[in-house]
DNA sequence: GGGGCAACAAG
DNA sequence: CTTGTTGCCCC
């Protein structure tokens, strides 16, 4: 009888249904910080770009670093 | 004296860091369940469509398999 | 002498700018086709699913569409 | 009589499926010059952050420097 | 409300 | 790691 196994699905199916619940629940809250960050005067688009820094590992920042300057140096550019 | 205002950005910083972490931490568990899932022998690729399809109001959903219907039907997509 | 690497780098570089210029191009195409779609009453969202049901092999999709059915029925998805 | 209607669908479709077959192949073209520098001794991966790093506009550039100053500034960091 | 953009998920 | 999809923000 195929009950066992339907129930198996929809129990599945509701655990990854609660879980998305969740994941949009803290996406609301972080969406309402930058609100927040926003109305006090700071610019939401680049804190996002300071999070997305911070965020990386030093070696990593290092290393883009170099790049640049690899690049800079390798295509003429100041 | 910029302290409190960059105080002011730190905390705000570390809020979305903090939400950030737990969003990441859910989103793994959500893979877990489709693993687990998938282990036991169902398709993660259609659970995810059961998951899409059950998010939709019924209406919605309703309208939009009977436009697929229609684009099949005109297209020869038996 | 570096030069002769540079060049060659820059050269390499360019290409793949070129190429991705035309790339970008193609898209900027996909996008009018389905504005022109949506203008005269075509739904977009379902077009593009169309469209990867036609890129799949027959056997295939219905093997699909005979697991989703499956599942709908599961999960009591009329 | 709904042939009009279908055929001006399966052309738009047919559009579309064109259009992304030449974006694949550009894409197909892209990887080979990727492949190519490889094979020189370039690396790839950075090869491709070079690439984003000339699409930016100076000004932009300039000012996701000036972000990272900032950043480092408010934030306390080296 | 639509179009562009950035994050997220899929392959 | 790259591409396609989705949701968000600005216009």
């Amino acid at each position: 009888m195929a009950a066992t196994t339907d129930d198996r699905l929809r129990l599945l199916i509701e655990r990854v249904e609660r879980l998305e619940e969740e994941k949009k629940g803290i996406a609301d809250d972080i969406r309402d910080v930058y609100a927040e960050a926003k109305a006090v005067g700071y610019d939401a688009k680049i804190m996002r770009q300071i999070v997305r820094l911070r965020k990386m590992k030093p070696d990593d920042r290092a290393e883009m670093e170099a790049i640049l300057d690899t690049y800079k140096a390798a295509l003429g550019l100041g």
